[in-house]
DNA sequence: CGACATCGTTCGGCGTACCGAACAATTCGG
DNA sequence: CCGAATTGTTCGGTACGCCGAACGATGTCG
């Protein structure tokens, strides 16, 4: 019953060994809130709540909304070619975005 | 009256000559809704949809939500190109890789 | 064991995020 | 210029994000 951006904030709540109190009072949430947070089926937080929860759990918002479904053999070879691609001058960054968008009609 | 959420969001959907009803589709979200983040006072949208219109307009929920300039600069653009990068199957970013790598040897 | 503190859980209700449908404005081919 | 798309605006209603306060569990110290 609960979601993986639950499971998340307890895991880094626990972590911290945090009570729902402490994290509620640090993000202007009540602790009520938070634990639905954890435990409903598929919580839909405002932007502003997951903003400051991300800060007061030390993490990014990318990182407590996104799936993390890639494995980490990928997400190495990514991180690569990110490596490669930034250091690209931006004219050639847009050609190459051209390049994907165009990928996405099969 | 409208927020710097809304001018972000406004500016880069005319920037991309989006009518408020192709940016609805794409974030899951009726025009009206749109609209009432362009305009409206202090929105406060969930995270779910400012992710999906950090997507559709091809910018980071970051830049959405904290950073003041109205245009993206250039580490927005990439971490936005690296998520729709990494959102694509490995054979795809294959051949991606090819391309780059092909690249540098002007 | 009992009393007190601290943590987690439940629940009723208020405010607002978000919607659909109708209306106003603008664009554009004939 | 005229209609018909297409875009933007307004508005009433509904679902649910988020709250406070009460309740149950668990632990700790005498």
């Amino acid at each position: 019953m609960p979601s993986p951006l639950g499971d998340k904030i307890r895991a880094l709540r626990k972590n911290k060994r945090m009570s729902l109190d402490q994290l509620a009072d640090l993000t202007d949430s009540s602790k009520s809130y938070i634990w639905e947070l954890e435990n409903k089926d598929d919580p839909k937080p405002s932007a502003d709540k997951i903003g400051k929860i991300a800060v007061a759990l030390e993490v990014t918002t990318e990182f407590l909304l996104t799936e993390s479904s890639v494995t980490p053999d990928e997400a190495v070879l990514d991180e690569a070619f990110f490596r490669k691609f930034k250091a690209m001058s931006e004219p050639d960054k847009k050609k190459i975005r051209r390049i994907i968008d165009a990928w996405e009609d099969e």
